[in-house]
DNA sequence: GCAAATTAATGATTTATTCAAG
DNA sequence: CTTGAATAAATCATTAATTTGC
């Protein structure tokens, strides 16, 4: 029987090898546009759907996350026991490329006819699928319009090759203009919506989010109370 | 300027009370089927996206949980003031309605023609989004094929009305048969992919998932380990 | 040298937490 | 202060590596 009929998508080294080098590019959390346009890239190399893509960032970068959080932790619980005073390292950061930021999503080109399946299909269930399905146009952050050029994005991370430091907190805006050639609708987003430039805060200081939570003994207090309200 | 461009949906209340009717019937975790009929059937009450069902569900079923777990807490340290040596609560459980289940979503038979936007717009970036206009179809428990009648499903319990004592751990497997009349593809899914029924344990033993993990101090030990593999 | 058994990676879901509009 | 919207963390489950016995 060919065509294992895995439930799992297997990345075939060269997409691994793409999606990599878009990660070290700074590609983190790629829109429905870039994604789309990802998906129909990698598709010439093997079966992928648009999910894929999504869970492999969304994995990719947890996992990193976690990653350094252990590494932090060891070396932490290390000095700890050595009981040395010195700060483990100061961020290096400095210069690097903060605003080089380069979309790697642009330089996708393809558009073989090998076509991921993209709309059709009666989906069974799936939790999340629902959600967009409805999906009219979500108020977020940037915007897929056609025209404008300049459009400030969220995610997606600018340059910083490797974060082995520690805080590195702030990160550049970046992300492709996209602008698909296929949606070149209207689509005007609505005044509001304009986060200040979250979804990276590596080690906040109040409780969950990217808090060390079980994985390091953190202290990590406070029951229920303390509403931040 | 009619039509305030609001950002965030305004539920009427109608479509608030047949929300709450079907959550109280059970419905937990409608699946992206049963999203759509119940989109379309609360868009006659007014706009409404699926995703709008998709959060306030998810939302509503976190946030009573949420209140249950505080209220517990509360409850728990009082009586932990109380230096008393009785066992909190026997769990009462008991026979209620564990296998009642009715599937609320299957009264819905409207089909107004006001329609919620669908498919077509082409939205701009929003994370989950992408996942979804890509899944060809999830291989997830259950198979929203056309013919086969009896499908077991996974998310909407059935039952349970409230759920206030602390364990009903268990839980009755519902949701209508769905099996929206569109999608009559073959759509056979693979031999694998067939979950025992998970999804909605209140108060594991274990560690995160649904256990009350900071909020009410719980213990929380066991890292990852004993496989199950 | 191969195949069953274990372990490690990692794709896919669900749940918890956070943000911000009303 | 309630709650819709969004993201990140935790978890599950399956596949690939790796080890072990023959």
């Amino acid at each position: 029987m060919p065509q294992t009929p895995s439930t799992r998508w297997c990345p075939t080294p060269e997409q691994l090898m793409i999606l990599e080098e878009m990660y070290r590019s700074g590609v983190r959390t790629p829109n429905a546009a870039e994604i789309q346009q990802i998906t129909a890239h990698l598709a010439y190399y093997g079966r992928i759907e648009g999910k894929n893509v999504f869970y492999w960032f969304q994995n990719h970068k947890a996992r990193e996350r976690q990653r350094l959080r252990r590494r932090l932790c060891a070396r932490h619980q290390q000095q700890a026991a050595a009981a040395a005073a010195s700060p483990p390292i100061p961020p290096v950061a400095g210069g690097s490329s903060a605003g080089v930021v380069h979309p790697a999503v642009m330089q996708l080109h393809h558009h073989h006819p090998y076509a991921t399946s993209f709309m059709p299909h009666p989906h069974p269930n799936l939790a999340t699928w629902a959600m967009q399905q409805a999906t009219t146009f979500p108020p977020v952050y940037a915007a897929a319009g056609a025209g404008a050029g300049g459009n400030e994005k969220q995610a997606t991370v600018g340059g910083v090759e490797e974060w082995d430091a520690a805080d590195t907190t702030s990160c550049g805006a970046t992300a492709s203009g996209g602008s698909s050639d296929e949606g070149g609708a209207a689509l005007q987003l609505p005044p509001c919506c304009r986060r200040p430039l979250k979804t990276l805060d590596l080690f906040p200081t109040k409780s969950a989010g990217g808090g060390l939570k079980d994985e390091c003994s953190s202290s990590k207090s406070s029951s229920c109370s303390t509403s931040t309200n």
